[in-house]
RNA sequence: GGGCCGUUAGCUCAAUUGGCAGAGCAGCCGGCUUUUAACCGGCGAGUUCAGGGUUCGAGUCCCUGACGGCCCA
C-alpha cells in the first residue's frame, strides 16, 4: 500500500497498485502519485532507467483517473519525497472521463451527495469521514460484545410500526397482497428476544421515518439499540458514558471535540438536568401542575410557540421543550426525569408516576442517546398503547401502533430491563465536524432526478437487453 | 407547505448599466532528467438547468417549472 511506501527505506523493492491522480512529465523524468485505501504516493518513470522506447510507451499510455500498477524500488528525491521508482508499469483499467479538479476537488453538493464516488476520490476529508464512521462502529461492536451483549437482527418489513413516535413508509408486499411498514425502531422486537431468553442484546441497523429532508434529518438512518435485562436506566447511564468515552479515546484520541466551533468536552462530568425543572426554570410551565392538554396548549401559546399542529399533551410537552431546553444543551448532559405520557413504552418512576425512569444523553442541542427502564407489565403497556391508538383515531399520525404480540410476550414474562437508542448517524456527525447528516451518509436519500439526465438514463435502461431491468427500476419505487 | 439564494466548458470559478461567453485546472501537440497543484509555448473545448416572454440584442430583466442549499413552519 502507499502507505508502507512511506515508511519504506530506500532500496526496497515495492509493488503497489491504485489511481493515478497527478501525473507531469519533465522530460526524461515523469512522476505522479498513485491513490489507494491507505493514502498516496509517488512513483517515477525514468528514460535512463527504462530506454527511450519503453518510456515513451509507458508514460503515454496512462493519464489521470486510470488505474495503474507499479513494480520497482524505494528512493527519495532530492525535495525529500519517498518515491517507487518504476521498472516495470502497467495500466490497469482506462478512465474514460476527466476526474474533478485536482486541486479544489468536488464542491457542488448535489455532486457529492448523487454522486459519491467523485466526492471520495477527490476530497480526503469525505474519505476519512467514512473511514472515522466505520471505526466507531466497530469501537461500539468491540465493547458491547465484551460486555457480552449478543448482536441480532430483527425485522424491518413490519406488520405495525412500533417503538418510537414518527410516520412510517408504506411498502407492498404483493404475494401476500399486504402492506408493510418499514419498521421506525426495532425496540419490541429486541424485547421479545430478551423475554425468550438473550438477556443481553444489540442491534445495529436502519430505521426509517417518513419526514421531510433537512440537515438533522435523514429518512433512513442507523440506529444502535441494546437491552440489558436487570439493568435501570441509572446502568445505562454509566455505561453508556463508557462507551461514548471508549469510542472518543479509540477513535479519535481525543475526548474533546470541536462541531461548528463550538468545544465539546465528553471528558467532563455530564451534570444531570431535570426535564420538568428545566423546562419550568426557562418557561415558567411546571409540567408537574400543567397536565391537561387544554391548559399546556393556553401555555404554550402565550410563550408563542405555533400549536396550530399540536395534536396531544406529549406533543405540546415536547414541541414546548425542544423550543425551548434542547437548543441550550450544549456540552454533554444527562437529561432525565421525562413526563410519563412522553414514552409508552417506559417504565414509570416508583415514587413518582407522573415521571419516567429515563434519560436522555444531550450534546450541542441534539439527542444522541435515549434510555429508559423498560415497561414491563402488560397491564400497564396495554393501557398506555390503548392511548396512543385513541390518539391516533383523533388525528394524531405519530402515535405507536399496539402489537398484540409484543403484549402477548410481555404476558409470558419479561425480567426487568433497560434499553438504549443510539443515533449513529448524529453521532459521528458530532465527532467529524460535518455540518449535516447528509455529510456522513454514503449515499443520502435525494429526488429522483427529472430533466435531461434522467430522460438519457432511462433510454440507456430501455436499450440495456436480456437484464431485465424495469424502466421504473432508475426512478422512484411504486408505494 | 412558505421565504431567500444558487445552477455558466469534464472540474473550480469569472462575465460592469442588457452589448462578440472568459480564465485556471483537466485534454491534445511541442519543450524540459529529481518535480510537488511542477513549469513554459501552442490548440480544441459551451443546449449559460429547462421552457416561455420583454428587447434591435438576454448568462444578465420578467413568468413557469426542475434540481440543490439555507432559514422558517
Amino acid at each position: 500500500m502507499a502507505r508502507d511506501v512511506q515508511t519504506a527505506p530506500d532500496g526496497t523493492p515495492a509493488r503497489i497498485a491504485g489511481r493515478l491522480v497527478l501525473w507531469r512529465r519533465m522530460g526524461g523524468l515523469v512522476f505522479g502519485h498513485i491513490q489507494d485505501r491507505s493514502g498516496r504516493v509517488q512513483i517515477s518513470l525514468a528514460k535512463n532507467d527504462l530506454g527511450e522506447e519503453t518510456f515513451k510507451a509507458w508514460h503515454s499510455s496512462a493519464k489521470v483517473g486510470d488505474f495503474v500498477g507499479v513494480t520497482g524500488t524505494v528512493y527519495t528525491t532530492r525535495r525529500g519525497e519517498r518515491t517507487v521508482g518504476a521498472s516495470d508499469f502497467t495500466v490497469l483499467n482506462k478512465a474514460v472521463r476527466a476526474l474533478p479538479d485536482k486541486w479544489h476537488g468536488i464542491a457542488d453538493v448535489e455532486t457529492r451527495y448523487r454522486r459519491r464516488y467523485l466526492d471520495l476520490l477527490a476530497n480526503p476529508e469525505s474519505r476519512e469521514r467514512f473511514q472515522a464512521r466505520s471505526r466507531v462502529i466497530s469501537r461500539i461492536r468491540r465493547f458491547l460484545d465484551e460486555a457480552d451483549f449478543l448482536e441480532i437482527e430483527t425485522p424491518i418489513l413490519t406488520e405495525a410500526a412500533s417503538g418510537a413516535a414518527a410516520r412510517p413508509f408504506v411498502t407492498r408486499h404483493n404475494a401476500l397482497g399486504e402492506d408493510f411498514y418499514l419498521r421506525i425502531s426495532p425496540e419490541t422486537y429486541l424485547k421479545r428476544v430478551v423475554a425468550g431468553s438473550f438477556d443481553r442484546v444489540y442491534e445495529i441497523g436502519r430505521n426509517f421515518r417518513n419526514e421531510g429532508i433537512d440537515p438533522s434529518h435523514l429518512q433512513e438512518f442507523t440506529m444502535l439499540e441494546w437491552y440489558a435485562a436487570y439493568w435501570d436506566y441509572r446502568d445505562n447511564m454509566s455505561f453508556v458514558r463508557e462507551l461514548v468515552l471508549a469510542v472518543l479515546d479509540d477513535v479519535f484520541g481525543t475526548r474533546c471535540v470541536t462541531y461548528e466551533g463550538v468545544k465539546l468536552d465528553f471528558g467532563a462530568d455530564w451534570p444531570v438536568v431535570d426535564y420538568r425543572e428545566a423546562v419550568a426554570q426557562r418557561t415558567g410551565v411546571d409540567l408537574r401542575v400543567v397536565r391537561d392538554f387544554e391548559t399546556l396548549k393556553e401555555k404554550c401559546a402565550q410563550l408563542g410557540l405555533d400549536v396550530t399542529k399540536a395534536a396531544s399533551y406529549a406533543g405540546l410537552v415536547d414541541l414546548l421543550y425542544k423550543k425551548t431546553v434542547r437548543p441550550e444543551l450544549i456540552q454533554p448532559c444527562f437529561l432525565v426525569g421525562h413526563p410519563v405520557e412522553l414514552v409508552p413504552l417506559a417504565r414509570r418512576n416508583d415514587d413518582d408516576p407522573t415521571r419516567l425512569d429515563m434519560f436522555q444523553v444531550v450534546v450541542n442541542g441534539w439527542e444522541i442517546v435515549k434510555a429508559y427502564s423498560e415497561l414491563v407489565d402488560p397491564v400497564d403497556q396495554r393501557v398506555r398503547l390503548e392511548e396512543q391508538a385513541d390518539l391516533r383515531a383523533a388525528g394524531d399520525d405519530e402515535t405507536m401502533m399496539l402489537e398484540e404480540d409484543f403484549i402477548e410476550a410481555m404476558e409470558y414474562g419479561m425480567p426487568p430491563m433497560s434499553g438504549l437508542g443510539l443515533g449513529i448517524d448524529r453521532f459521528v456527525a458530532l465527532l467529524t465536524d460535518a455540518p449535516t447528516l447528509r455529510d456522513v451518509v454514503l449515499f443520502p436519500s435525494m429526488r429522483g432526478a427529472k430533466g435531461p439526465e434522467a430522460d438519457s438514463r432511462a433510454a440507456s435502461t430501455d436499450e440495456g437487453e436480456g437484464e431485465g431491468t424495469r424502466p421504473e427500476a432508475a426512478g422512484v419505487p411504486d408505494i
